[in-house]
DNA sequence: CCTATAGATGAGATAAATTCATCTATTTGG
DNA sequence: CCAAATAGATGAATTTATCTCATCTATAGG
């Protein structure tokens, strides 16, 4: 709203009251008494409106969590915590949706999201929660009875796996790794990292994946690191929802919740 | 503001809000518990505000009155009675403006005003001052070395004084005194009351006014009553001003005596 | 079973709010 | 002292919000 837009408002209230709530003194303005007393009743009738407003769109005993999560973070990173958020929170219901897409929250049910993307959205409250570092991942029985991998031009005696949309990111990795003239390799391509980690599980070929993700089938050797490289995608997983938005109490314990668990896998990270 | 305005302001708050404030029941609706809450907090909040504007738009020393009032009841009851308000409410100061006109007082302004009419006014406050009926008057010395006049068609005898766009007065007073086929009668026409009890003080005819306004001429010889008919006109006196907006204290004083001076005079009047 | 009615919806019209361009007068800095 | 910057105001144009109108569905009443 422009300084005109006021004006403007401000003499059309003046006209309506048949008072002048402002004295003009050159290049200033200045409340007169009425203007003084009529302000203070006014501020606050408004501050009970807001107030009213927000117990009444923060529903006290609203203890559902709408959550659309990115497919592979959802698989792979939060359902298997959930049972600890819900050991604290035993009486908050998240419910799940798993979706590749950035949601448009004015036309969703959606209370909140994890998003993959470059955190520019400027009328969302976005949280970091984790950087994305694509690391190649494939089943110890691809590699049974074959030549080691010892660099990046290694890897295209394998298949590649992609990922749909995100055929840039095997490109990006070994031109970083001195591989530079890439033909086409043979490759095959799947709609979601969790097929894709499927897909290398099954030894069909080496797929790209965050070391985050996929800890668990590389603590239990399902998956290896064939090659110690990875891919900073400039891209991280955010916490997302939207601005102006009071939070009811069970959002709150689920963004504290999920940030501190972030930190500290942070910190245990940086331990090691 | 039609049902149909309601129903999308309604559907639009229940969006923004995020919560349901009213429970369809078949053709009928009922406010839900968070819609009895919200009700209740904003209801007091936009009290507040109503309050507030109230207090603001009435300036408690703004003792100037701006009064159009209609011209013969402005020469003839209120500037005589003046000095008696004046002397109760000194500080008040009436601005009076003569008005056969009904003003609109969306573009006007007046604070209050005198009309003479039918009281058929929805979008204004209107206080029944007096009911107006007229009787002929006429000066003494017209009836001198002359035949008294005896009943309504002794009248015709004598020139008739008409008042500006109130030609029908003098027709109805005939013809409900019996006096059925009037031909063109021999009259003048004036463009107000106040003219034309001037001409009937100076002999020139017969005119109709209110009794109450031509009183102290009546008291004074100045003029008689030639003959005791009168006709009820159906219309009256009435003080008004807008519906929605406050009075000042002075509006009131003077609402307040004029009222009650009214009440006094009639009461006056049933003792006689 | 038909008519009337409450509430809701979408489209178009109207009203209100805001922005933009411009002005005047004052303040500030060189 | 003068030029540039700035606050507040104004009018016109644009954008947004609100309201009305026409219509619909489903229910109630005669």
């Amino acid at each position: 709203m422009t300084p005109s837009a006021v004006s403007h408002q401000i003499k059309a209230l003046e006209s309506f009251l048949g008072v002048q709530l402002f004295e003009r003194i050159k290049r200033r303005v200045a409340l007169t008494p009425p203007g003084e007393r009529y302000l203070l009743a006014i501020q606050s009738a408004l501050d009970e409106i807001d107030e009213a407003t927000k117990k009444i769109v923060t529903v006290p005993n609203s203890n559902i969590v709408n959550l659309s999560v990115a497919p592979a973070f959802l698989t792979r990173w939060l359902v298997p915590r959930i049972n600890h958020f819900q050991s604290l929170s035993p009486d908050v219901e998240l419910r799940l949706t798993a979706s590749m897409s950035q949601i448009d929250f004015r036309y969703s049910d959606m209370d909140m999201a994890v998003f993959y993307g470059d955190g520019n959205w400027p009328d969302l409250h976005y949280h970091l929660l984790r950087n994305v570092h694509l690391v190649p991942v494939c089943s110890p029985k691809l590699l049974e009875g074959k030549p080691p991998i010892k660099s990046a031009e290694d890897l295209l005696q394998h298949t590649l796996i992609h990922i749909s949309k995100r055929d840039t990111e095997w490109q990006s990795l070994l031109e970083q790794n001195g591989v530079n003239e890439i033909e086409n390799t043979r490759g095959m391509t799947f709609s979601s990292t969790s097929l894709a980690l499927g897909a290398a599980m099954e030894g069909l070929g080496i797929t790209l994946a965050d070391r985050g993700l996929a800890e668990r089938e590389l603590e239990y050797g399902q998956l290896i690191c064939p090659l110690d490289i990875s891919l900073d995608t400039q891209k991280s997983f955010y916490l997302v929802y939207q601005k102006g938005r009071p939070l009811t109490e069970s959002m709150q314990a689920f963004r504290d919740w999920i940030l501190d668990e972030m930190q500290t896998e942070q910190r245990s990270l940086q331990q090691l």
